[in-house]
DNA sequence: ATGCCTAATGCAATTAGA
Protein backbone atom coordinates (compact mmCIF):
# COMPACT_ATOMS: atom_id res chain seq x y z
CA UNK A 1 0.00 0.00 0.00
CA UNK A 2 1.28 3.33 -1.40
CA UNK A 3 0.84 6.10 0.60
CA UNK A 4 1.79 10.21 -0.31
CA UNK A 5 1.72 13.06 0.92
CA UNK A 6 2.13 16.32 -1.30
CA UNK A 7 2.35 20.50 -0.65
CA UNK A 8 0.55 21.09 -4.06
CA UNK A 9 1.00 25.06 -3.28
CA UNK A 10 -2.58 25.77 -4.77
CA UNK A 11 -4.46 22.87 -6.08
CA UNK A 12 -6.43 24.71 -8.97
CA UNK A 13 -3.11 26.36 -9.94
CA UNK A 14 -1.26 23.16 -9.89
CA UNK A 15 -4.16 21.09 -11.03
CA UNK A 16 -2.32 19.83 -14.63
CA UNK A 17 0.92 18.94 -12.37
CA UNK A 18 -1.06 16.83 -9.40
CA UNK A 19 -2.99 15.14 -11.96
CA UNK A 20 -0.14 13.87 -13.61
CA UNK A 21 1.81 13.00 -10.50
CA UNK A 22 -1.10 10.74 -9.57
CA UNK A 23 -1.67 9.13 -12.53
CA UNK A 24 2.22 8.05 -12.81
CA UNK A 25 2.99 7.88 -9.08
CA UNK A 26 -0.71 5.73 -8.36
CA UNK A 27 -0.60 5.98 -5.12
CA UNK A 28 -3.57 4.55 -2.85
CA UNK A 29 -4.00 7.25 -0.60
CA UNK A 30 -2.79 11.00 -0.80
CA UNK A 31 -2.78 13.62 1.52
CA UNK A 32 -2.76 17.40 -0.03
CA UNK A 33 -1.59 20.38 2.09
CA UNK A 34 -1.80 23.99 0.83
CA UNK A 35 -4.79 24.06 -0.97
CA UNK A 36 -5.43 27.76 -1.33
CA UNK A 37 -8.74 27.27 -2.61
CA UNK A 38 -12.14 27.79 -0.43
CA UNK A 39 -14.47 24.53 0.01
CA UNK A 40 -16.59 24.92 -3.09
CA UNK A 41 -13.34 25.34 -5.61
CA UNK A 42 -12.03 22.41 -5.17
CA UNK A 43 -11.42 20.12 -8.15
CA UNK A 44 -13.65 17.34 -7.22
CA UNK A 45 -14.55 16.32 -10.50
CA UNK A 46 -11.40 16.05 -11.88
CA UNK A 47 -9.68 14.03 -8.84
CA UNK A 48 -13.03 11.34 -8.68
CA UNK A 49 -12.29 10.98 -12.35
CA UNK A 50 -8.99 9.32 -11.46
CA UNK A 51 -11.08 6.99 -9.39
CA UNK A 52 -9.92 8.52 -6.20
CA UNK A 53 -12.42 8.77 -3.47
CA UNK A 54 -11.46 12.57 -1.75
CA UNK A 55 -12.97 14.32 0.98
CA UNK A 56 -11.31 18.26 2.02
CA UNK A 57 -10.94 20.93 4.22
CA UNK A 58 -10.41 24.48 1.98
CA UNK A 59 -10.20 27.65 2.94
CA UNK A 60 -9.66 30.85 1.22
CA UNK A 61 -6.88 32.15 -0.06
CA UNK A 62 -4.05 30.16 2.47
CA UNK A 63 -4.05 26.55 3.58
CA UNK A 64 -6.67 24.09 3.15
CA UNK A 65 -6.08 20.13 3.45
CA UNK A 66 -7.18 17.27 1.23
CA UNK A 67 -7.19 13.36 1.57
CA UNK A 68 -7.33 10.68 -1.63
CA UNK A 69 -8.08 7.28 -1.36
CA UNK A 70 -8.19 5.07 -4.35
CA UNK A 71 -8.69 1.76 -2.19
CA UNK A 72 -11.95 2.64 -0.16
CA UNK A 73 -14.13 5.08 0.88
CA UNK A 74 -12.99 7.77 3.15
CA UNK A 75 -14.54 7.68 6.75
CA UNK A 76 -13.51 11.00 7.89
CA UNK A 77 -12.57 10.91 11.76
CA UNK A 78 -12.46 14.49 12.30
CA UNK A 79 -11.52 18.16 10.39
CA UNK A 80 -9.17 20.25 12.58
CA UNK A 81 -7.17 19.23 15.51
CA UNK A 82 -9.13 19.08 19.07
CA UNK A 83 -8.70 23.05 20.55
CA UNK A 84 -6.66 24.55 17.87
CA UNK A 85 -6.01 28.16 18.89
CA UNK A 86 -7.33 29.48 15.36
CA UNK A 87 -10.19 26.64 14.24
CA UNK A 88 -10.51 29.43 11.05
CA UNK A 89 -7.17 27.47 10.09
CA UNK A 90 -7.84 24.43 7.81
CA UNK A 91 -4.97 22.41 8.52
CA UNK A 92 -5.92 19.08 9.87
CA UNK A 93 -7.90 16.47 8.24
CA UNK A 94 -8.00 12.79 9.55
CA UNK A 95 -9.73 9.64 8.40
CA UNK A 96 -10.28 5.65 8.83
CA UNK A 97 -9.12 4.20 5.04
CA UNK A 98 -8.88 0.39 4.99
CA UNK A 99 -8.37 -0.21 8.45
CA UNK A 100 -5.92 2.21 8.88
CA UNK A 101 -6.15 5.86 10.10
CA UNK A 102 -4.49 8.91 7.82
CA UNK A 103 -3.87 12.15 9.40
CA UNK A 104 -3.24 14.72 6.83
CA UNK A 105 -1.90 17.89 8.45
CA UNK A 106 -0.33 20.92 7.23
CA UNK A 107 1.71 22.37 10.62
CA UNK A 108 2.14 26.67 10.36
CA UNK A 109 5.49 27.50 8.96
CA UNK A 110 5.85 30.26 11.82
CA UNK A 111 7.97 32.68 10.63
CA UNK A 112 8.71 35.59 11.46
CA UNK A 113 10.55 34.11 15.02
CA UNK A 114 9.67 35.66 17.45
CA UNK A 115 6.33 36.90 17.02
CA UNK A 116 2.42 35.80 17.12
CA UNK A 117 3.35 33.35 13.94
CA UNK A 118 5.30 31.80 16.06
CA UNK A 119 3.70 31.58 19.01
CA UNK A 120 0.77 29.83 17.09
CA UNK A 121 3.12 27.31 15.46
CA UNK A 122 4.32 26.13 18.60
CA UNK A 123 1.05 26.27 20.45
CA UNK A 124 -0.30 24.59 17.08
CA UNK A 125 2.32 21.58 17.71
CA UNK A 126 1.71 20.97 20.99
CA UNK A 127 -2.17 20.59 20.41
CA UNK A 128 -1.14 18.08 17.46
CA UNK A 129 1.45 16.19 20.28
CA UNK A 130 -1.24 15.85 22.71
CA UNK A 131 -4.13 14.61 20.15
CA UNK A 132 -0.76 12.31 18.47
CA UNK A 133 -0.89 11.14 22.12
CA UNK A 134 -4.58 9.66 22.23
CA UNK A 135 -4.37 8.47 18.64
CA UNK A 136 -1.61 5.82 19.79
CA UNK A 137 -3.23 5.22 22.85
CA UNK A 138 -6.24 3.47 20.69
CA UNK A 139 -3.27 1.05 19.69
CA UNK A 140 -4.75 1.42 16.15
CA UNK A 141 -2.27 2.00 13.15
CA UNK A 142 -1.56 5.43 11.99
CA UNK A 143 0.17 7.36 9.72
CA UNK A 144 0.52 11.29 10.68
CA UNK A 145 1.46 12.70 7.52
CA UNK A 146 2.43 16.39 5.79
CA UNK A 147 4.05 19.18 5.95
CA UNK A 148 5.38 19.44 9.43
CA UNK A 149 7.60 22.28 8.63
CA UNK A 150 10.03 21.00 10.39
CA UNK A 151 13.83 20.37 9.77
CA UNK A 152 14.73 17.76 12.07
CA UNK A 153 18.16 17.50 12.51
CA UNK A 154 21.12 19.05 10.37
CA UNK A 155 21.31 16.20 7.87
CA UNK A 156 17.92 18.00 6.58
CA UNK A 157 19.06 21.35 5.76
CA UNK A 158 21.51 22.61 2.84
CA UNK A 159 23.07 25.29 5.13
CA UNK A 160 22.02 24.55 9.13
CA UNK A 161 23.87 27.70 9.58
CA UNK A 162 21.84 30.04 7.89
CA UNK A 163 18.40 28.45 9.37
CA UNK A 164 19.45 28.14 13.25
CA UNK A 165 17.01 31.69 14.10
CA UNK A 166 14.49 30.05 11.36
CA UNK A 167 11.06 29.07 12.47
CA UNK A 168 11.47 26.05 10.27
CA UNK A 169 14.58 25.10 12.49
CA UNK A 170 14.56 26.79 15.68
CA UNK A 171 15.54 24.37 18.88
CA UNK A 172 12.01 24.66 20.17
CA UNK A 173 10.40 23.18 17.14
CA UNK A 174 13.24 20.46 16.49
CA UNK A 175 12.26 19.62 20.46
CA UNK A 176 8.50 19.45 19.91
CA UNK A 177 9.29 17.30 16.58
CA UNK A 178 11.15 14.86 18.95
CA UNK A 179 9.39 15.01 21.85
CA UNK A 180 6.18 13.82 19.21
CA UNK A 181 8.91 11.10 17.77
CA UNK A 182 9.95 9.72 21.64
CA UNK A 183 5.65 9.14 21.79
CA UNK A 184 6.67 6.38 19.91
CA UNK A 185 6.28 7.47 16.16
CA UNK A 186 8.62 5.97 13.16
CA UNK A 187 10.24 8.77 11.03
CA UNK A 188 9.75 6.81 7.58
CA UNK A 189 11.89 8.48 5.38
CA UNK A 190 14.68 8.58 7.68
CA UNK A 191 14.21 4.80 8.77
CA UNK A 192 14.13 3.53 5.20
CA UNK A 193 17.33 6.39 4.65
CA UNK A 194 19.01 7.04 7.58
CA UNK A 195 22.69 8.03 6.28
CA UNK A 196 21.49 9.98 3.30
CA UNK A 197 20.61 13.39 2.27
CA UNK A 198 16.78 13.74 1.25
CA UNK A 199 15.03 16.88 0.37
CA UNK A 200 11.41 17.28 -0.23
CA UNK A 201 11.26 21.23 -0.63
CA UNK A 202 13.43 23.65 -2.79
CA UNK A 203 12.70 27.38 -2.57
CA UNK A 204 11.59 29.38 -5.81
CA UNK A 205 14.03 31.59 -5.54
CA UNK A 206 18.12 31.10 -6.71
CA UNK A 207 17.66 28.18 -8.73
CA UNK A 208 16.87 26.05 -4.86
CA UNK A 209 16.37 22.79 -7.02
CA UNK A 210 18.97 23.05 -9.66
CA UNK A 211 21.78 23.74 -6.58
CA UNK A 212 19.87 21.09 -4.63
CA UNK A 213 19.51 23.68 -2.10
CA UNK A 214 16.46 21.68 0.10
CA UNK A 215 15.18 20.96 3.01
CA UNK A 216 13.19 17.95 4.20
CA UNK A 217 10.13 18.94 5.66
CA UNK A 218 7.33 16.85 4.68
CA UNK A 219 7.09 13.42 6.62
CA UNK A 220 5.41 10.47 7.36
CA UNK A 221 5.43 9.08 10.84
CA UNK A 222 4.03 5.64 11.35
CA UNK A 223 2.36 3.98 14.72
CA UNK A 224 4.26 0.85 16.31
CA UNK A 225 1.57 -1.05 14.78
CA UNK A 226 2.85 0.15 11.46
CA UNK A 227 6.30 0.15 11.57
CA UNK A 228 6.97 -3.41 10.49
CA UNK A 229 5.03 -2.73 7.63
CA UNK A 230 7.30 -0.17 6.05
CA UNK A 231 9.10 -1.70 3.01
CA UNK A 232 10.11 1.53 1.41
CA UNK A 233 10.08 5.40 1.30
CA UNK A 234 10.92 7.93 -1.44
CA UNK A 235 10.54 11.28 -2.71
CA UNK A 236 9.31 11.92 -6.31
CA UNK A 237 12.00 14.42 -6.36
CA UNK A 238 11.49 14.62 -10.25
CA UNK A 239 8.04 16.17 -10.22
CA UNK A 240 10.08 19.25 -8.67
CA UNK A 241 11.77 19.67 -12.20
CA UNK A 242 8.35 19.65 -14.16
CA UNK A 243 6.75 23.25 -16.07
CA UNK A 244 4.46 25.00 -13.23
CA UNK A 245 5.43 23.02 -10.25
CA UNK A 246 4.91 22.77 -6.29
CA UNK A 247 8.18 24.01 -4.55
CA UNK A 248 7.69 20.82 -2.34
CA UNK A 249 7.67 17.17 -3.84
CA UNK A 250 5.69 14.23 -3.37
CA UNK A 251 7.13 12.17 -0.89
CA UNK A 252 6.01 8.55 0.18
CA UNK A 253 5.79 5.28 1.69
CA UNK A 254 5.11 1.58 0.77
CA UNK A 255 3.51 -0.56 3.43
CA UNK A 256 3.89 -4.14 3.40
CA UNK A 257 0.22 -6.01 3.15
CA UNK A 258 -1.04 -6.92 7.02
CA UNK A 259 -0.76 -10.14 8.00
CA UNK A 260 -4.13 -11.99 8.03
CA UNK A 261 -5.39 -12.51 11.71
CA UNK A 262 -4.85 -15.40 13.39
CA UNK A 263 -7.79 -17.62 14.73
CA UNK A 264 -7.44 -19.53 17.59
CA UNK A 265 -8.04 -22.87 17.03
CA UNK A 266 -10.95 -24.48 19.09
C1' DA B 1 18.38 43.08 6.27
C1' DT B 2 16.26 42.23 1.64
C1' DG B 3 15.49 40.33 -2.93
C1' DC B 4 15.41 36.48 -5.55
C1' DC B 5 10.01 33.33 -7.17
C1' DT B 6 5.00 32.04 -7.07
C1' DA B 7 -0.16 31.93 -5.86
C1' DA B 8 -4.36 34.22 -4.48
C1' DT B 9 -7.01 38.15 -4.61
C1' DG B 10 -8.72 41.05 -7.88
C1' DC B 11 -6.93 44.27 -11.26
C1' DA B 12 -2.26 47.18 -8.14
C1' DA B 13 -0.09 45.85 -4.76
C1' DT B 14 -0.26 43.19 -0.66
C1' DT B 15 0.06 38.91 2.03
C1' DA B 16 2.06 34.55 2.66
C1' DG B 17 5.00 31.01 1.82
C1' DA B 18 9.82 28.74 3.85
Amino acid sequence: MKIATYNVNGVNGRLPVLLRWLTEAQPDIAVLQELKAPQEKFPESAIRELGYDVSWHGQKSWNGVAMLSRIGDIHETRRGLPGDPDPTQSRYIEGAVNGILIAGLYLPNGNPRPGPKFDYKLAWFERLIEHAADLLATGAPVVLAGDFNVMPTERDVYEPERWVDDALFAPEVRAAYFRLLEQGWTDALRTVHPDETIYTFWDYFRNAYGRNAGLRIDHLLLSPALAHRLVDAQVDRHVRGWEKSSDHAPTWIELAPAKPVRRKRV
